[in-house]
RNA sequence: GCAGAUGUGCCCGAGUGGAUAAGGGGCUGGUCUUAGGAGUCAGUGCUUAGUGCAUCGUCGGUUCAAAUCCGACCAUCUGUACCA
């Protein structure tokens, strides 16, 4: 459609606009490093691509699966054209700002309605967000219940109600239809009723479709002079119709229980019809006449002949199978969906291949005349459908009896492209060959593993491509049940929009630079909505690509993105991608300061923080996770700069910088192309192996030592902000005595059986040594208690702690420019000494 | 209306029972520089020799312990069958 409003506003001809949105989409995905099989592109707008859509709806004609019949459209009556939805907003046209109208249209169906268990089914094969099979669920909406024929007064037919709760049938006392059945027109016509219903009728069909529905809009309905007959109470009962019922749903109309259902107890107190309580409740008895609102929970039948006394539940099987007994009605499953109305009255899409005879009526054109062309001799003239502005493609000749006729002018749904593509990308459709695609070739390569698409799509798309690809099973086109075996639903990118919080209308991409609403002059207020064409509120890559260079941007994006939820856009933070990408290209090329031969624990610590970053990197691509990949590597870049500015060891520094080009490669892969030719490299990084993982450095003895090191910098910072002092001359640092390891052993295993303070006091208080410390221990254990979870399960001996504090002395005098001192509490005379503690030794600076 | 989701510091955002609420941006300051930029170091709720307190939309509950679990409410976003 945007294609087709682009011809329509700017005289674009709708296929050159749209090839020149490929071509530019193209390069840029190209520029950005996508890595795209371009030599499996389709496009749907070549016929050798919507010959097959043709196809598929032939073949689906022919099963049955397609058939035509009136429905309603949202229609400009001064543009004299059908509108979208979105086109249509707060029920005006966005061109002419006319009041738009619904208008009945012969249109074409395909039966998805047949598939509904399937469908449903289905999803328990599929490794899909529990959120989005749910809204399928409720998307399919099945619901088992009875079929009720009510006889028509005067008539041989019978209107088939379903119902959920056929227990509540001899508490009918009306019937409504929706305005819009075609029966319900034939009823008034000539009579009384004619007049009022036809001004109802214009009104109603002004309203939007679910706003009819709301809860709170106004219930408007009228009798229309004719009557039901309840089937099993033989009662006439009067025909209503009303706005609250939507023809599409059901039969189109229901059997009013005002005494069981809140909607029809409203509807009978404004209309004054008669309320009969058919359930009593266990507990109480209800009163037609003190009844303010329905009572729609279970009890015991009454008022209900021989069902008298039944409770509720079971009474919904004891009524059904009488109505079966008289031939009345009959268990039944109804699904909410409905079938997929597939026509469009527009010119942009996939002609739907049929031919109108006078002689022979409707004619599906032969697969051998296929593909129906698009024309291309149309005028845009922004009112109706342009193809009928083509004589050359509306005058043809009927196949059967090649007299005079004309093509079905409708196109089809752009949802059926996007149905079955994923399938033509295995096997690009060609114009020669006898089906959609190979079997062989779809069977080996489908069914797609990962699908990743907007949440928007959970519903419509995701349903239409399930079905079809039920369809194409059917038609013996390949064996998979599912299209998508794994699904990541994205979250919506949005953005703030011009909004009119008066209209209730977002502005159109044609008003999206104006101040004041076009409607009524209101002043445009800014709210956030997703992006879209329509609105016009789409980002432009190419600006940053620009600027920022293609790397940067992909970065940018990536480590913006966090697929799983929606984003706001903003580009704040576009500069630092490039600054994080000039500043990595400048860490691993330019060579470290000093070099050290042999191998420290700082080596041995910076080695395992680059395998902990492998892991994490590794697991959070695998998850779809990129801005937590892209985190770890920013967070290692700047623990490996910290490491390089400190002195190296070679090898490891060089398996460092290798392992760390080859992290970021996916992220920002052409500058890291370069890092690794530049590293004396022949191959391609893309075609390098993954870094591997060695689990052997992932100890808790490396992570407790990492950890440790941390705190102990982070303490002497905010040591050294409290005292306000710009430098240090000395740090102390006094190890814990060899009681407190011994007292926290015991501690540790002691939480594993009791979280008892008496009992664990006890038990410590058990060891003579530990009598003087009495006061200490207490307290100890009233902190660990109070926060146990703060206090590691792991810990070195009293020797190594002490070991590992001359070892990483070096790397804190460097980094404090201060004397660094390590001895043990028991050795010190200090009074800050006895604060220390196992994993957490205490400092004096000064 | 119905259905699905979301709400974390100035901003983006990780975090589903215990670790200082990760990381980044922005802002402020130090340093380097003739200057700017870039780099770098630090600060960015209150308090404080490394502690303690407060805080994760709002209110209430469960728990030794809650951003995390439960309930209610509020706000925002998406879909609602012709935008794709």
């Amino acid at each position: 459609m945007p294609a087709e409003n682009a011809a329509i506003d700017h005289g674009a001809n709708p296929e050159e606009w749209t090839d020149k949105n490929i071509a530019a989409m193209k390069r840029q995905q190209k520029q950005i490093g996508l890595s795209y099989d371009w030599t499996r592109e389709i496009y749907s707008h070549n016929p050798n691509y919507y010959k097959w859509d043709q196809w598929f709806f032939l073949e689906m004609l022919e099963k049955g699966l397609a058939y035509r019949r009136e429905s309603y459209v949202n229609w400009c009556p001064e543009c004299s054209t059908v509108l979208a939805n979105e086109q249509a907003q707060g029920g005006r046209c966005w061109r002419c700002n006319s009041i738009v109208e619904q208008k009945f249209l012969s249109q074409w169906f395909l039966k998805i309605r047949e598939y509904a268990e399937e469908l449903l089914e289905g999803l328990n094969q599929v490794e899909w967000p529990e959120k989005v099979k749910i809204m399928q669920r409720n998307w399919i909406g099945r619901s088992e219940g009875t079929i009720i024929k009510f006889p028509i007064v005067g008539e041989e037919r019978t209107i088939d109600i379903f119902t959920t709760r056929p227990d509540t049938i001899f508490g009918v006392t009306y019937a409504i239809f929706a305005i819009e059945h075609p029966w319900v027109r034939q009823w008034v016509k000539g009579t009384k009723y004619e007049k009022e219903y036809e001004t109802l009728y214009d009104e109603v069909m002004k309203q939007d479709k679910y706003e009819r529905t709301a809860i709170d809009v106004e219930k408007k309905g009228m009798f229309i002079g004719k009557y039901a007959v309840n089937p099993l109470t033989k009662e006439e009962v009067p025909i209503y119709c009303a706005n609250f019922i939507i023809f599409e749903y059901g039969a189109g109309a229901v059997m009013a229980v005002p005494a069981h259902d809140q909607r029809d107890f409203e509807f009978a107190k404004e209309y004054d019809l008669p309320i009969k309580v058919v359930i009593q409740p266990y507990d109480y008895e209800l009163n037609v006449e003190k009844m303010t609102r329905a009572y729609e929970s279970d009890g015991v039948l009454t008022n209900s002949g021989e069902f008298n006394g039944m409770g509720n539940r079971n009474a919904i099987d004891a009524i059904t199978e009488k109505l079966e007994e008289l031939g009345m009605g009959s268990a039944t499953i109804n699904y909410k969906l409905r079938d997929w109305g597939i026509s469009r009255q527009r010119y942009w899409g996939c002609p739907i291949p049929i031919i109108y005879c006078k002689e022979c009526g409707v004619v599906p054109v032969p697969y051998e005349d296929l593909p129906v062309h698009l024309p291309k001799d149309v005028q845009f003239t922004g009112s109706g459908n342009p193809l009928h502005t083509s004589k050359s493609f509306v005058n043809t000749t009927c196949p059967k009896c090649k007299n005079p006729a004309k093509r079905e002018t409708d196109t089809m749904d752009t949802f059926i492209d996007s149905s079955w593509y994923f399938f033509a990308f295995c096997d690009p459709p060609s114009m020669e060959s006898e089906l959609p695609y190979s079997k062989e070739i779809v069977n080996y390569w489908g069914n797609v593993d990962q699908y990743i698409g907007g949440i928007e799509h959970a519903v419509m798309h995701l349903i239409y491509a399930r079905f079809f690809t039920k369809i194409s099973r059917d038609l013996g086109l390949h064996n998979h049940d599912e299209p998508f075996q794994r699904l990541l639903t994205q979250g919506m990118i949005n953005k703030a929009h011009p909004y009119c919080p008066e209209c209730d209308r977002f502005a159109m991409k044609a008003e999206m630079y104006d101040e004041r609403c076009k409607l009524c002059n209101t002043r445009y207020a800014l709210k956030s909505v997703k992006m879209s064409k329509s609105y016009g509120n789409t980002v432009d890559p190419n600006q940053i690509i620009e600027k920022y260079g293609a790397d940067a941007a992909r970065f940018f994006i990536l480590f913006g993105a966090s697929p799983k939820s929606s984003l706001e856009w903003s580009e704040e933070g576009v500069g630092f991608a490039s600054k994080f990408i000039k500043n990595t290209y400048e860490l691993l090329i330019d060579p470290p300061f000093k070099i050290r031969k042999e191998e420290t624990v700082r080596d041995n610590l910076i080695q395992y923080y680059l395998h902990k970053s492998i892991e994490e990197v590794t697991t959070s691509l695998e998850r779809i996770e990129i801005r937590d990949a892209v985190n770890h590597i920013i967070q290692f870049s700047s623990e490996f700069k910290k490491y390089k500015e400190e002195g190296v060891n070679k090898d490891i520094f060089n398996e460092c910088k290798e392992k760390l080009t080859l992290l970021i490669h996916p992220i920002i892969p052409h500058l890291t192309e370069e890092i690794w030719a530049q590293f004396g490299n022949k191959k391609y990084a893309s075609l390098e192996a993954w870094p591997k993982l060695n689990s052997n450095l992932l100890t808790k003895e490396n992570e407790f030592k990492w950890n440790l090191m941390n705190a102990i910098i982070e303490d002497i910072k905010n040591i050294q902000n409290l005292l306000n002092k710009s430098s240090l001359d000395e740090i102390q640092i006094f190890i814990a005595s060899e009681w407190k390891y011994e007292f926290y052993k015991i501690l540790m295993k002691l939480l594993k059986e009791t979280r008892n303070q008496g009992v664990i006091m006890k038990e410590v208080m058990k060891k003579p040594t530990f009598k003087k410390h009495g006061k200490f221990i207490s307290q100890t254990v009233n902190d660990v208690l109070k926060n146990i979870g703060k206090f590691p399960d792991y810990w070195l001996g009293s020797e190594k702690e002490f070991e590992f504090f001359e070892d990483i002395k070096s790397i804190l005098s460097d980094k404090f420019d201060a004397k660094i001192n390590v001895s043990k509490e028991d050795d010190s005379k200090e009074k800050k000494a006895s604060n220390a503690f196992p994993g957490r030794p205490s400092l004096l600076l000064s």
